[in-house]
DNA sequence: TAACAAGTTGACCGCTCGGTCCGTTTATCG
DNA sequence: CGATAAACGGACCGAGCGGTCAACTTGTTA
């Protein structure tokens, strides 16, 4: 892996100018915004925006990479908590806070382009996986409950709210309170159906 | 309102055909899909398809009025049933399983288009508050879950299982069992945020 | 400061999309 | 039938997209 030269001054600032556009942009309007109207956004030329990322897929994956470690930094500080229950709410919460705007879905739509993405959700999920474990033993959720249920759990209060129009940008932690609830051991009921094959 | 002539026979094969293909073609790629795409598989051209609706978004309409209209009137019916819990239940029970394939959300993306879906849409809503009172008042369900609150929760199960690649087709009912313990009033947490206002 | 490489830019390309139009086909009915 | 209007179909259009390129600007370095 050669690291070739430094980049140029201009280059790291249109750089940080262009990301920050690129993510503004796709929450405002989703990931169908154009890279013609980030490119303004940012003040600079629409060439200029391929020359930092050959697609705009590797755009996109550029900045759901930093959303992943970013989040998962976070789930593995909280392996180390007291209370394996909080924790787990804990980091839904900030899951959900991240992801406030609309929605950059770093599930599966975007970012199989680059496997450095790949790999790094894979290694949140483990975290995820190892969160949800404690949190089961501690008797905090419900046995019938994988980290896979979690994953994909996770992205729901964001979505429902998105419905919303003139909603507060909190009220995605009123609907993960209610589906934390429904984890939760008390008063759980037989689910109908089998929890899917690790994603 | 002049009724005009009645349809020619072949016309109306052929906008049965249209709607047949478009519901499995948005089931399929979602609301993206092209109109030339829907029009080969229906086997007519794509001038016909602009002679039934004139526009893309009227068709969509057209499809989501059927779905609204198809889920209002299970609902109806269910406001007659006994176990007003169990009626809840079921109604989510056949929202998710209509939409089983790609989503086709009616809540806000498309049909605006149409007054009709608008009226429809209210329509429905209207039916799933007083679901959601009665269970209520049967304490089915927990005091501070509002109609709204199940109107948005609705659509979640489908959701959540879009990303799950070779998932079983009925896998959103194990989400829909895991939210439905979440409005169940055993175990209930107080909620951090208030209910939004009616859509 | 001179010279070069790195970076920038916007016109441009090819493609796909929703939507139009008009020549052709066909169901309908006296 | 034969006439007529309704319905059909696909070539066509303009807009907008992601992505390319060659001329131009600028940071860097000896």
């Amino acid at each position: 892996m050669t690291t070739s030269r430094p980049l140029r001054a201009d280059a790291v600032r249109n750089r940080a100018l262009l990301l920050a556009a690129a993510a503004d942009e796709f929450a405002e309007h989703g990931l169908d915004a154009s890279v013609a109207d980030i490119a303004r956004r940012a003040g600079i030329g629409k060439g200029t925006v391929f020359r930092h990322f050959p697609t705009k897929d590797d755009l996109i994956a550029a900045i759901v990479l930093d959303r992943i470690e970013a989040l998962g930094a976070i789930g593995e500080r909280l392996l180390h908590s007291e209370d394996a229950g909080a924790a787990l709410l804990e980091f839904l919460a900030a899951a959900g806070d991240q992801r406030r705007q609309r929605d950059l879905s770093f599930l599966q739509e975007a970012g199989d382009a680059l496997p450095e993405v790949v790999q790094a959700r894979t290694r949140m999920f483990q975290t995820i996986n190892a969160l949800v474990d404690r949190a089961r033993e501690h008797g905090a959720i419900r046995r019938d409950i994988t980290g896979t249920d979690v994953i994909l759990l996770m992205c729901a209060p964001n979505y429902v709210t998105s419905y919303v129009p003139g909603a507060s940008p909190d009220l995605w932690q009123r609907y993960l309170a209610i589906i934390f609830d429904g984890l939760r051991p008390e008063g759980a009921h037989t689910l109908p159906q089998p929890p899917p094959d690790a994603l």
